[in-house]
Parts: C-alpha cells; structure tokens; sequence
RNA sequence: GGAGGGGUGCCCGAGUGGCCAAAGGGAGCAGACUGUAAAUCUGCCGGUUCACGCCUACAUAGGUUCAAAUCCUAUCCCCUCCA
C-alpha cells in the first residue's frame, strides 16, 4: 500500500511546502514506515469557525490527499472543542466563542466541502471535545505546569498584543496546548498546517516530547495568492475562488489569474509530481508551451479535483466556446420579462438592462450599449435609446460583453 | 484621567473655503489585441438627463458664509503617546 520509493515520497511531500521540521527526520520516519510497511499517522486539525471553504483552504487538505495517495494515513480532527475557544493565531483580539451548535453546523458543511479533496474513505475523522472534554483539572495543571509564561510570549501574536497591553486570556494561552494534546492523542507522525500554524505545531512535538512520544514532523504550507494576484486570498478581499462554485465559474476564475502565479498554482493545488511542473515552467520560459495552454490544464485539473473529469472537460469546452470562438454557452440562465408590466408591448434596453441585473443603473446600462458591449442575438446595439417590442424578443439571447448571457423569456 | 492624530467614493489614499462628483492607485465594467476571464493598450467608473442641468455624497447633527470635504460647536467611532 505504501509508496516503497522513498524518493518519490519526498518528492511528492516537499512539492509547495514552505517549511518542514525537521527535514532529516522526516526521512528517517518515511523510510522506517517503507520497512515496516506501516503508514504514517498525517494530523490536520481544522476548526469549524467558518462554514465556507475556497482554494484557500485546499493547499493544505491537498497536501493531505497527497500523504493519502502515497498510502498514509490521514487523520482530520474537527475542532470542535477548540473552535469554542478560537485559535488567537493572528489575531488582536480575543475571537467570539461561537455556540456548540453553531460549530456543528459548520463542521458539517465544511466537512462535505473538504472530501471534495480528500478520499473519505480513506480518511480518519475524529472531534477533539472526544478526549478534550473528559480531560480532569489534574491533567490539564500536568500539562500546563510544563510550559512558561515567556514560552508562550515567544509567539508574535501574544508578544505583540502584550506589549500593546491588549488582554490576553488564559484561555488563549491554552489554546496551543490544546492542539498539542490532539496530536497526543492521536500519536501524530506528521501535522499539516499553514505557515501561521508553526507554533501551534511546535508545542505539538514539545507536547509529544514530554509525554514520552515521538515528536510529530511539522511541515507547513505558503498562503495561496488570491485572483488579483497579490494579496492572499481570501473571502472578504473577494479574489478567492470557491469550493462550491460552478465548474464553469471555476474554470474561467482559473483562466483569469495571471501566468505568473500559475507555477504557484500548480504546485499548491495539483497533485502533479513535482518534475513535470518543473518542465511546464521550463517549456513557458523557452517560448516552446504557450502559457494559456498550461493554464487551461490547471483549470481543468482544479475543476476535475473538485468534481470530476466529465465536468471539467464541460468546462474547458464551454471556455471555448465563449472565448476562442466567442460564440453562447450551451447553459443560459433565463430571464423572464412580464407582459402584465409593460403594457405598451414595449421595453426599453437599458431598463431591460437593469431589471436584469446586468447593468446597476440606467446609466451604466447607457454606458454598456455607448461602449458597444451590447449584443442581441449576436447583434451589436449602439441606439441608447433603443425600444424592444416584447414580442420580437421572445427567446433571444441578449449578451453583455463576452462573459455575460440572458435568454429572454416573455410570459 | 491627560496630550495629540484621524474618520473622504467598493477598497487604499490626496485634497484644508469657490477651479471638487472630489487627484492618484487598486478593484470592477467595456473595447482592441491574444490559442488566456493572463499581460499590454484605450475608454468608462454616484444617480438622473439626448444634452445644459438637477439631485445625492467627503463619520453624524447643527451652525458661520454669497459659497464648506475644507471654518465653528456638539456627538459617535478609531489610532498613538503619557498615567
């Protein structure tokens, strides 16, 4: 079952990782596990607080996957019991604690999102409130009294907000100690996590340390660059692309980013081995792989991660389709007009713009048609003031700029 | 508790009485180009109007002024330093 190449192993576990501690004995774990033929126990703890996921969050469940392939075990721990307290990690303030329920719910939606990624069949799930909450005071002083203050301090997030005399609660300070305990629990060989998490995973090994096991390998993955290609990606700055999202939608969201953060791409979110990336870049660097050609794969291998080979390949047809032989999708979304409302049998296209949502206002569906980013059934509009009689336009398709479709459908 | 700085359009940020619907950048939209929704270039980018204009807008509420994002007063919020 498992990889017996070790070499490819290692190929395969440092593509993309940003750190890993320590390198030497990550190799002699994976070629122990070779000999003894038994997999590696790989921990990811993920916590509930947000409900939606987007590629983001893929790097490090990729990474997984990857472990899984290689024929490792992967062990996914929802954080419920932590998510209570919040991970202060980068933050200036104590987070809200959110309701036990709530955090079920998220676990839920989060967790049918991320087996997009990884193989559930394969994968271990397990709650921390399972050997958090049992835990007796006793143990938690036993665990505590092996760490000081000035440990702790040595995190910049705890640093910073100490010295700003910002609040710093106990709690918070129990916050990595928890996580450390997880990997205790769960005899961790290896934990995942982004760059932020390195102290978090750090206490795991000092934890493990002291409890006599033996210390869990720490590697953790860059922050993906979002679409803009320039800060990280992220809900709230709007560059992200969606788990959920429509193959097409993520297709096309792939083909905009910029080439120069296709490498990045690649590595962070294919499954590729770490050779033929190497070559892709070589080839786009010689001028011999026409960069748009390597994008296309990567969108295509993204949408078959997240759905399957039929769609990605809908997709990739669909892209064309619209962009290479500018023609309609084969999918429009309908837009039905009400006869009832406009009892002259007549609309006007710019209202027609706006009720449609197309266009924000009337001046921007003005706008839109001066530009000559109007078609209806493939036919430029350029009078602003143009009238449609309701019944001629029954059926058609009405487009705003390239990406944009309607069929109109009068009732 | 004291001292100071600040809140500007989707975001960042300039503007300190009229030339301000407000520089510049980013995002967004459109066009050109392209085997890319890449890069690059061009245009647009509060609402309404064919247009002149009008309306709404520079934290909130009042006020001074022919005229305020800019001055005054109060209120709310944020930041920095001191205690």
């Amino acid at each position: 079952m498992i990889e017996r190449d070790l070499e490819k192993q290692l190929d395969f576990i440092l593509k993309g990782v940003e750190d890993v501690l320590l390198p030497d004995e990550l190799k002699t774990l994976l070629s122990n596990s070779i000999k003894n033929d038994k997999p590696l126990n790989i921990k990811l703890g993920l916590d509930p607080t947000a409900p939606d996921i987007h590629l983001g969050h893929t790097v490090v469940l990729t990474k997984l996957r990857q472990f899984q392939d290689l024929g490792h075990k992967a062990i996914l721990i929802i954080g419920d019991y932590t998510a209570r307290i919040g991970d202060p990690t980068g933050r200036s303030v104590l987070r809200p604690s959110l309701s036990p329920e709530k955090i079920d719910e998220n676990a839920k939606t989060y967790m049918s999102q991320a087996f997009k990624i990884l193989d559930e069949s394969k994968t271990e799930v397990v709650k921390n409130s399972t050997w958090l909450e049992p835990l007796k005071f006793s143990e938690v002083l036993n665990i505590t009294s092996r760490f000081t203050i000035a440990r702790m301090l040595e995190r910049v997030d705890f640093k910073k907000r100490f010295s700003n005399n910002l609040p710093i609660t106990i709690m918070e300070f129990l916050y990595p100690l928890m996580q450390a305990f997880d990997s205790i629990s769960i005899k961790a060989d290896i934990e995942l996590g982004g760059t932020d998490q390195r102290f978090n995973l750090l206490m795991g090994r000092e934890l493990q340390k002291e409890y006599g096991q033996k210390p869990q390998i720490a590697i953790t993955m860059p922050i993906l660059v979002g679409l803009d290609g320039v800060q990280k990606m992220s809900k709230s700055l709007g560059n992200y692309i969606g788990v959920n999202e429509n193959p097409n939608e993520i297709y096309g969201k792939v083909m905009s980013i910029s080439d120069n953060i296709m490498i990045d791409y690649f590595n962070l979110l294919t499954r590729l081995p770490k050779n033929e990336i190497y070559e892709m870049q070589n080839d786009m660097k010689n001028g011999s792989l026409n960069p748009s050609v390597a994008k296309r794969k990567l969108a295509s291998i993204i949408v078959e991660n997240l759905y399957d080979k039929n769609a990605a390949e809908d997709a990739g047809n669909n892209f064309n389709r619209i962009f290479k032989d500018k023609a309609m999708p084969e999918e429009i979304n309908e837009y039905i007009i009400n006869k009832k409302n406009y009892p002259s049998g007549k609309i006007k296209a710019t209202t027609l713009l706006t009720e449609s949502n197309l266009c924000s206002s009337n001046s921007d569906a003005k706008r839109l048609i001066d530009q000559g980013g109007l078609k209806i059934d493939n036919n430029k509009v350029s009078d602003i003031n143009l009238e449609l009689n309701l019944e001629e336009i029954n059926s058609k398709i009405i487009q705003k700029g390239r990406r944009f479709f309607l069929k109109l459908v009068v009732k």
